[in-house]
DNA sequence: AATCTCAGAGAACAGTTGTTAACTGCATGG
DNA sequence: CCATGCAGTTAACAACTGTTCTCTGAGATT
């Protein structure tokens, strides 16, 4: 029987086509620097890539279908990286300069990736949001997950732990998106290490009052 | 002499031009609840009112135009809204119960614009990320402003508190986007009253530690 | 060596798009 | 009361879209 579903034999053919999809993924990417997934025809990217507009079905069913295979080249990688990060670092200001510069190396080596990604997290294409919510989602879960690791951790919900993941993750994509738009990214970095120390400080007192109303 | 430029005699017909207009304005918004503007065609607008298409270059250049006035729509009305309901409140859980009821409000009242707002802030057309760029920074000054007769801000750089000031604007964007991917708004609402707690807290140790490396 | 598979090409389709031009008719200002 | 302005109409244009069907030719399989 064919167990060839996960390890092919990486045949000289099936390499042509992963070449050929991958440039209808490039391509795509270049265009959309200056439009949304909503607005973007299969013939314009074969068009672009120098293949017959027919082409296109032997690799996505739509466009749509095309932009949830770039969710996952943005974002799929990116697991790993942040959790690293976050695990070579405490809580402090290490880490607030560690997270900055992550996100500056993102932008910087894949700013077309980094632009689509901020663009179709609330755009108009609900598989596209789905997916990113969802990517974003596991971030944040990720992020939870390191943080009930280390001892300012003690006295935190699960939610509270996820609520703060989720700010850092928001944050993130938000400092990736203003990043993308100046071409003096220093004063935006700065901002954004401010930010995440106020986010810090925040984490350091919340357990300092009572969670809810008990007559202070 | 036309001093019939700012305050026109509102005769009976530009009664009825701004009419279709704001006929345009509706059907755009409508449409664009699953789309982006930059696949929003102008036809498919002036179909939708019942007008013949090139009635819509009585009113607007094109769809960026159109996506422009839009944004003065959904975010001119609220910047006297938000002050108002900052300079009510102190910097307390009050405030944040306000605040968040006023999104929760808004998106209610105006669930297009808010979708419409948080779908076009990094969408594909420049004319309108601007637009809104430009509203955002706005409403960022004015939070700013108000902060600043406050007496937690003594001690505070303008530059910190402008930074502060974008954290609750974009906070709240964020929290309309996410009360709009949702039928059950309370968990939502609950959330970002939490996040505000933490804001909260950041700002009121802010100037516990100093602000650069002094040797500790 | 003969056969099969399948990525990509080619042509044609019905429908859509933005934009121009020339028009109509009504509310308005002199 | 007549002449003008102008919101909206009609018709036509070249260009573009997604999708179907048919075909080709070179790798893979036997």
């Amino acid at each position: 029987m064919s167990h060839t579903l996960d390890g092919p034999a990486p045949g000289a053919r099936q390499a042509q086509k992963q070449r050929t999809r991958q440039a209808l993924l490039d391509a795509a990417l270049h265009l959309l620097a200056e439009q949304s997934l909503s607005s973007l025809g299969l013939r314009e990217v074969t068009r672009a890539v120098g293949v017959a507009p027919t082409a296109f079905y032997r690799h996505f069913r739509d466009t749509a279908d095309l932009g949830v295979a770039l969710v996952e080249e943005a974002l799929g990688s990116l697991h790993s990286t942040l959790v690293a990060t976050l695990a070579a670092t405490g809580d402090g200001e290490e880490r607030i300069t560690a997270a900055v510069d992550l996100i500056v190396a993102y932008v910087r080596t894949y700013p077309a990736h980094a632009r689509f990604i901020a663009r179709e997290q609330h755009g108009g294409v609900k598989q596209v949001r789905e997916a990113i919510g969802g990517q974003l989602t596991l971030f944040a879960e990720e992020v939870a997950a390191q943080f009930a690791k280390e001892p300012e951790a003690a006295g935190w919900s699960a939610e509270d732990l996820l609520m703060l993941a989720r700010m850092y993750v928001d944050h993130m994509v938000m400092t990736a998106s203003a990043l993308l738009g100046t071409d003096d990214e220093e004063p935006v970095a700065d901002r954004a290490r401010r930010q995440l120390r106020l986010l810090t400080l925040g984490r350091r007192h919340w357990l300092d009052a009572p969670p809810e109303g008990s007559g202070g």
